[in-house]
DNA sequence: TGCAGCACTGTGAACGTGCACAGTCGCACG
DNA sequence: CGTGCGACTGTGCACGTTCACAGTGCTGCA
């Protein structure tokens, strides 16, 4: 492809340290301490390691620098998810995008690392337990991930994004506050008046299932009804099956609190079919404050997750256990945001328009 | 967290190949030997030093390894575009999946880095300068990429996904054939008997905005009119400013190819607005065959990039270049795929279903 | 018996870096 | 003038691995 106007078979070493030393006339400790700081190293010295660095085209070879201290300066995102599901969230985006932004200030690039199926799984335990990252950022997934479970008994760093089941007090984590999160929005859908108040959850091994039901129950308190709850898999589908099922069990029913935006379209669509208006008949709220909320008809009121915030806080606990402080546990604040989907009493017509926020 | 429970400041330093040499009575070589490979070790010393490593928890350091062999064995999929464009398009998560299928059958972790602002992309490449992976995968973009202009510089063994404009014949890759593509969909609205064939293009400094604008131009030879062509960024607002645009330009168009399927759906809206029906007064073609494609209504035809083979290939050339070989280039076809949106002749009514394939 | 060849094993030298340590030099202080 | 100190510099070792090489027995054949 390029006309090879070289020695053939000259391998042409990359420059090393001590190409460098010899090129500055100084010797390698010399350029090690102008490379690392540049302290103690006098004008001239700097000036001229600087000049030979230049011009040997040198780069340190991280290889060589990480068996030395023992950090690879990179951190893991891992996916243990079945990837088609994070990639089509627009949240897992934002997540990632604030990420990297954050290691980057702290010159740090973020290597992500799919894990779908066990073999895959396996591979990436191999990679990360072979000291290439110093520490694990990690989508909270399922409860009794087999992952996490490595990863905590190779003791590698490891903060996760949301409350990691069967781990909490062995993992630090970053979540929003979803019990918070599930009374406020039950409190809301109470507050317009609605008697028959039904949601629609995650799956019960995930915090965000099991932390928005527990929300909705304390909030509802004597009044809660098992035959008012239905279980998704946070896809588009299961909610709309999920409420197929509560429509057909409490016609009755007057306000959905669904677990997710996504279930919520579903849910949306399957009331459609049903014949029943959102928000006249039936008062519906999701959880997330995806893209997607504010694009349904009617736009939805569902509870807001400050995934900004979110992703700095998990770099900054993750600095923080790789320079060997204990791993902590951050629950930021989840904020209602009220559209039209709510937008009336019990009864209302309700004109589709958003509405002010109420407490 | 946990109760410290052990001595202090124990440091407790990872078994080395050295602890497992010892725990099984026999030298380095040996267990080097094990690990990769296993030949030329008697079955006596294999057992022992299998269960030796078992018992410390050996696990081979990669910095020590890497600096010794030069390999990282991690191959990086690099991302330059705004973040959000990719990760909103189906199609890439298809790549990336199968990429990381295809590495983890040579036992290689899938690295992905995200480079969209420039200081990101410095930090980028200093990481793949540094040895951390052993090639880049990347998703070819606007000509005059600064980042492929430095991988070139830098040697690094670089795979693009569609033709990266300015660096053939310097980087290999693997691309659908957008000419032809563009070629046949042009064939397909002609043959239904429109007249007024138009397109609507990607950016021009793109392969796939280039390639496919002159598929549809080759195809049309002394009957391409300028006045047909108008240009989008791939995004759907864009779509369906250009179909408007082109409207008002030339009112007695009754075919449109629009260069991706996410501009389609914007054309297809703006159509919708303007009163024209589809495929009635105006056949729709898009490109990508996009997990949208089918969904819209009426579902659209368009061309199906073979993505699953082209990650496989992406993959198949990386490993040649990185054994020392010259890099090469392979285009794969691209098929297309008739749905509703051209089901008909010139004046038909178009009944929004699925025709089978013409020539 | 000697010797080549095979199957296996141990040893030493790198790979390129950071760090502890020792050494040099100039200068101020008593 | 000797001493101590601070600023700067060079050197040796270690990090954990792979690889080339040099062994060591053992077997079969002349």
């Amino acid at each position: 492809m390029a006309t090879s106007d070289r020695t053939p078979k000259a391998p042409r070493r990359r420059p090393t340290i001590h190409d460098v030393a010899e090129a500055a006339g100084v010797s390698r400790g010399t350029v090690s301490r102008v490379i690392n700081g540049g302290h103690w190293v006098s004008t001239d010295a700097l000036a001229a390691v600087e000049a030979a660095i230049r011009e040997t085209g040198y780069t340190t070879n991280q290889h060589a620098r990480s068996l030395k201290t023992g950090r690879a300066n990179s951190v893991a995102f891992l996916l243990t998810e079945p990837q088609h599901l994070l990639f089509e969230d627009p949240n897992f985006s934002i997540l990632v995008r604030g990420a990297a932004q954050q290691l980057a200030l702290r010159g740090m690039p973020l290597v992500l690392l799919i894990a779908g199926t066990s073999a895959e799984q396996r591979q990436v335990l191999d990679y990360v337990g072979a000291g290439h990252v110093d520490g694990v950022l990690l989508i909270s997934s399922h409860a009794g991930n087999p992952v996490v479970e490595s990863l905590v008994a190779q003791e590698i760093p490891t903060i996760a994004c949301g409350i990691p089941l069967g781990f909490e007090g062995r993992v630090g984590y970053v979540a929003a506050d979803d019990l918070g999160g599930g009374r406020q929005m039950t409190r809301h859908l109470i507050d317009l008046g609605r008697t028959a108040v039904a949601t629609i959850t995650g799956p019960l091994d995930t915090p965000g299932g099991r932390l928005r039901l527990e929300g909705y129950r304390a909030e509802l308190g004597d009044r809660f009804d098992p035959s008012l709850v239905a279980h998704g898999d946070y896809s588009r589908e299961s909610g709309a099956a999920a409420m197929r099922e509560l429509l057909g069990r409490r016609p009755d029913l007057d306000a959905v609190f669904v677990a997710s935006d996504l279930m919520a379209a579903g849910a949306l669509a399957a009331l459609r079919g049903a014949g029943r208006t959102v928000p006249g008949d039936v008062a519906l709220g999701g959880f997330d404050d995806s893209g997607l909320a504010a694009t349904l008809d009617p736009p939805l009121t569902t509870i807001h997750q400050p995934f900004e915030r979110i992703s700095a806080e998990m770099v900054r606990l993750m600095m923080e256990v790789i320079d060997g402080q204990e791993s902590a546990a951050v629950t930021l604040p989840a904020a209602l945001v009220v559209r039209a989907s709510t937008g009336g009493a019990a009864g209302d017509p309700g004109r589709g328009e958003a509405v002010g926020r109420r407490a």
